[in-house]
DNA sequence: ATCGGAAAGA
DNA sequence: TCTTTCCGAT
């Protein structure tokens, strides 16, 4: 009962505005989009394909249709729905596959940052010292839910498919109020809601007949042959092991069935955290975004109840979350997405998955994306080997020698112990992370250029930043707790400290960091963004240095999952929101970096090259400020998408000098460069992933979470029921 | 096909 | 604030 509002909502505006407000809620069309996208229905007009989160609009004038007759415009068309599309880059929630067409990727990191609630805000603090306590307890009460709860919010489609119906109450809320509709008669809502029934029949043919696309547009199969290539599902399952138990149960999902059961989408059945139920279990659910996505194993993709249409806000709850993250997760690994494409979530401990070992590929591995891309296109071979790689999880134990390339064995267990690894990842998991300047967009620029240098710090305290406070607290909220079991909030700055200051390299941008970029491209779009979101943060915000160029180079820590995490990701969370939200914060003063990197020593891994950086910048500032980095731009995403498609090369020419640009800002000053050759070149640096970050998180805190978990899950039913 | 500015509507 | 509309540039 408490509205959620009260305390503030974390969430940006702009994600639940419209819809939270039940009167004024509009749909938006990133909502309507996802809405689309869960149903098998629409699967012939739009379905997710490809890298995580990544779907391709199969038939743009049919979605502008949709589009139109949900939002009463009849003028609508792909062109302008495109073009709303696009508003999307900038905030982050959208990206473009370049290269492909009709093809966007979600960023669902800042989806689900928007929608998360913070599973144990309160708790937070004082249960979970580790793992999350980061979160500036305090800040623990401020962040309640969105009005809405979460995993209440099934759309009324999954209801029906969900044999859950745990949601389905709820669903029926939130669908009325998603129905506005049109005078015109059709309203959207009615026919993607009503898609089973009514509405689906016209696009069922499509699906059905086949009529799409020769090939395959038989709704299913085109997805199915879809994932293959990139991760199977099952790889998934494999490396979380816990897929058995899972698929075991839905007889009906076979190979080919896969959407056929609803199952798990909405309910989880099991309990992910601890120990025994195994977090294994969730991978497969979550996926939405994954390329895994809803086919195969799911009808509808996320798990998270998104339901655009219907309610607002799409929200997730814990357990969701928490499979969410864990596919996330393992998405990343098997990506070899950046390090900071993990989410980090205040008591919630998510099994890390192995990284497969696609990055060592430097170039020839490409980073992960794209690297799926080319699989995709090429074919399978690397899908395989992804799978095996090692993990991060696995690494830690280890030790980060991550990359190296092969190690070519699936490793189930992080599955199995999830809390193991979390410790373990506590004591390290080295990522190595590079960050490349992004490009600038116009206003972001303008925005950076502003700023001057703050910090920001760490931790809660810089929720502050921007004002949004609720905002603001919620990323610092989840990145911290997540991160908080390291390192504190504002211990995060410590850690960074005690660690070593993240680290960053620059790089001249004229060298050739085909292999850099390949990296940082590696770092694929989520990871960009994440970066983006972090650096744009600090950058901006905090000051940076203009004029060097250099790429930085970031050594931080992080954890795979929430569990740990990573001490910066206070900053970076907040700061993806506030980038979404735009929200100046004014960064404090000294602050840490938001990296935090353990120790960066562990890590040596990289060498690299460094050299030009320091010329300039050089600044090795102590604690440093922070390190800038770069303030994230549109563009980043796509250009280095586009390189991937193209071929680095040439892109990065083009690209580079802009990243350098900022980066040199930034960079100036503080950040230290740190010698990380991600190898860029010479090979012998690791695999792709530029960062490396650690964290552990130890059972204890599991327990605690798991405890949490459960006990916001109640408040949030409670609340729910309250709307 | 895609991008993004600009203006206007809600 | 988000979207719609228009449109020139790539």
């Amino acid at each position: 009962m408490k509205t959620p509002g009260d305390n503030g909502i974390a969430f940006p505006e702009w994600a639940y505005k419209p819809e939270s407000s039940p009167g004024s809620r509009q749909i938006q069309l990133w909502h309507f989009i996802l809405e689309l996208l869960r149903k098998e229905e629409y699967h012939d007009v739009i379905a997710w394909q490809g890298d995580y989160g990544e779907f391709v609009i199969k038939d743009p004038d049919e979605v502008a249709r949709l589009w139109g007759a949900r939002k009463c415009k009849p003028q609508m068309n792909y062109d302008k729905l495109s073009r709303a599309l696009r508003y999307y880059y900038n905030k982050r929630i959208l990206h473009k596959t370049k290269g492909k067409r009709f093809t966007y990727k979600f960023n669902f990191n800042k989806l689900v940052l928007v929608n998360y609630p913070f599973i144990d805000m309160g708790s937070s603090g004082s249960n979970v010292p580790q793992s999350a306590p980061p979160v500036p307890t305090g800040a623990g009460t401020h962040f309640r839910f969105p009005p809405s709860t979460p995993s209440e919010v099934l759309s009324p489609n999954e209801d029906l498919r969900s044999p859950g119906g745990m949601f389905s109450s709820v669903a029926r809320r939130m669908a009325r109020g998603s129905v506005s509709d049109c005078s015109d008669g059709t309203s959207v809502n009615s026919e993607i809601e009503e898609g089973n029934t009514g509405a689906a029949e016209e696009r069922g043919e499509r699906g059905g007949g086949g009529g799409g696309g020769g090939g395959g547009p038989g709704g299913g199969v085109g997805y199915r042959s879809l994932i293959h290539p990139r991760l199977s599902h099952e790889t998934l399952f494999r490396l979380y092991g816990g897929p058995g138990s899972h698929a075991g149960h839905h007889g009906s999902r076979g190979h080919t069935g896969h959407r056929i059961h609803p199952d798990s989408l909405s309910p989880f059945p099991v309990s992910p955290l601890p120990g025994p139920v195994g977090a294994g279990l969730l991978a497969p659910p979550l996926s939405p975004a994954l390329s895994m996505t809803p086919t195969s194993h799911l009808p509808y993709t996320p798990s998270p109840s998104l339901s655009p249409m219907l309610g607002s806000h799409f929200s997730f709850n814990p357990e969701d979350m928490k499979r969410y993250l864990q596919a996330h997760t393992q998405s990343v690994y098997n990506y070899g997405l950046s390090p900071r494409a993990f989410l980090h979530y205040p008591n919630i401990v998510i099994p890390q998955p192995h990284r497969p070992a696609a990055e060592k590929a430097g170039l020839s591995g490409e980073r992960g994306e794209r690297a799926e891309r080319a699989a995709t296109a090429g074919g399978g071979e690397r899908g395989g080997e992804r799978h095996h790689h090692p993990s991060l999880a696995h690494s830690a134990h280890h030790h980060p020698h991550p990359p190296h390339s092969a190690h070519p064995h699936i490793h189930s267990h992080p599955m199995h112990h999830p809390l193991h690894l979390g410790e373990e990842s506590q004591h390290m998991s080295p990522f190595k992370f590079k960050l490349q300047p992004p490009p600038l967009g116009k206003k972001q620029r303008d925005c950076q250029k502003p700023r001057q240098s703050s910090l920001s710090s760490g931790s809660g305290s810089m929720t502050s930043t921007s004002g949004l406070g609720s905002s603001l607290s919620f990323g610092s909220d989840l990145s911290s707790a997540g991160c908080s079991g390291l390192i504190s909030a504002s211990s995060s700055t410590q850690s960074l400290n005690s660690a070593g200051l993240p680290k960053i390299k620059v790089e001249p941008i004229s060298d050739i960091e085909s292999e850099e970029e390949v990296e940082v491209t590696d770092i694929s779009d989520e990871d960009l963004d994440e970066r983006d979101e972090e650096f744009k943060l600090f950058s901006p915000r905090y000051s940076r240095a203009p004029d060097h160029h250099h790429h930085l180079h970031l050594h931080h820590h992080h954890l795979a999952n929430g569990s740990a995490a990573p001490s910066h990701h206070p900053h970076a969370d907040e700061d993806l929101d506030e980038d979404v939200f735009k929200a100046p914060a004014p960064p404090p003063p000294g602050l840490t970096p938001f990296f935090t990197s353990q120790h960066t020593a562990h890590r040596t891994l990289l060498p690299l090259k460094s050299e030009p950086l320091e010329s300039e910048s050089s600044t090795p500032p102590p604690q440093t400020k922070c390190i800038p980095l770069k303030l994230r731009f549109k563009r980043r995403w796509s250009e280095d998408q586009r390189m991937e498609a193209s071929q680095e090369e040439s892109d990065d020419k083009k690209v580079r000098p802009e990243a350098e640009r900022e980066r040199e800002r930034q960079s100036n000053g503080r950040m230290e460069t740190e010698e990380d050759g991600t190898g860029s070149g010479e090979g012998d640096s690791p695999p792709p992933l530029a960062y490396e970050g650690s964290l552990a998180t130890p059972l204890s805190s599991v327990r605690r979470v798991s405890a949490e978990l459960h006990r916001a899950t109640a408040q949030l039913s409670l609340e729910n029921k309250d709307c």
